[in-house]
DNA sequence: CATGGGATTGACT
DNA sequence: GTCAATCCCATGC
């Protein structure tokens, strides 16, 4: 299986960011493509790794390619790739996918008790933020370090139909530091990211 | 040991 | 548009 390797992650976190578009994310029988990603550097005080390497931010100061996924007001986990080489604190958000395979599953795992489904089951809605797709996919806190290449939670190469997309690039989503930074990324006029660009 | 603040979501006014 | 749910962990006393 063709799965992207420590050197593809051991870049730049931007770089990664953009080049993690197109790539798919899979976790048994569920995928999707990466539709928005946004970057996180030590340097900058949005990221959990600006305080340095504590209990929560060590997976994010390690080898590159595994997975950082911790929990988001008390309720949400979030995947993000650790990249830049071992040392250097960063991570890529996987924001939203467009579902490929597995949608019943997911379906199953998002919820649908008191609501009407359409809200929540439709494919545009099943993995169209970063709290939904691991919903979705059913990744929890205990793919924490994660090996990305070798494992259950794996992310492989744009398959050979994926057109390269015209990519969008505006502010980090959701945070109150570094708000000027534009390292968030997505496909342009994709229905699956996690909000309409913003004019 | 107590407190406060989130890289969010879904329900409701 | 507003708001609660809910928990990990960093910080401060």
């Amino acid at each position: 299986m063709n799965v992207l390797a420590a050197d593809f992650y051991a870049r730049p976190v931007l770089e990664v960011a953009r080049d993690l578009i197109g790539c798919i994310v899979e976790h048994g029988s569920a995928a999707g493509v990466i539709v928005e990603t946004e970057a996180y550097h030590e340097r900058e005080p949005a990221c959990h790794a600006f305080i340095g390497p504590t209990s929560r931010t060590r997976t994010l100061f390690g080898p590159p390619g595994r997975a950082y996924v911790y929990r988001s007001y008390g309720i949400h986990a979030l995947l993000n790739a650790v990249c830049e080489p071992e040392g250097v604190g960063a991570a890529v958000l996987i924001r939203a996918l467009q579902p490929i395979t597995g949608l019943e599953a997911m379906r199953a795992r998002r919820p649908a008790v008191n609501s009407p489904v359409a809200r929540t089951h439709a494919d545009e809605h099943l993995c169209s933020g970063p709290g939904k797709l691991t919903q979705a996919l059913g990744v929890s806190l205990a793919e924490n370090g994660s090996d990305l290449s070798a494992g259950a939670l794996r992310i492989v190469p744009p398959s050979r139909a994926w057109q390269e997309p015209r990519l969008l690039e505006g502010p980090r989503i959701g945070i109150s530091r570094a708000v000027e930074l534009p390292w968030r990324f997505c496909v342009a006029g994709n229905r699956h990211v996690s909000r309409p660009w913003p004019r």
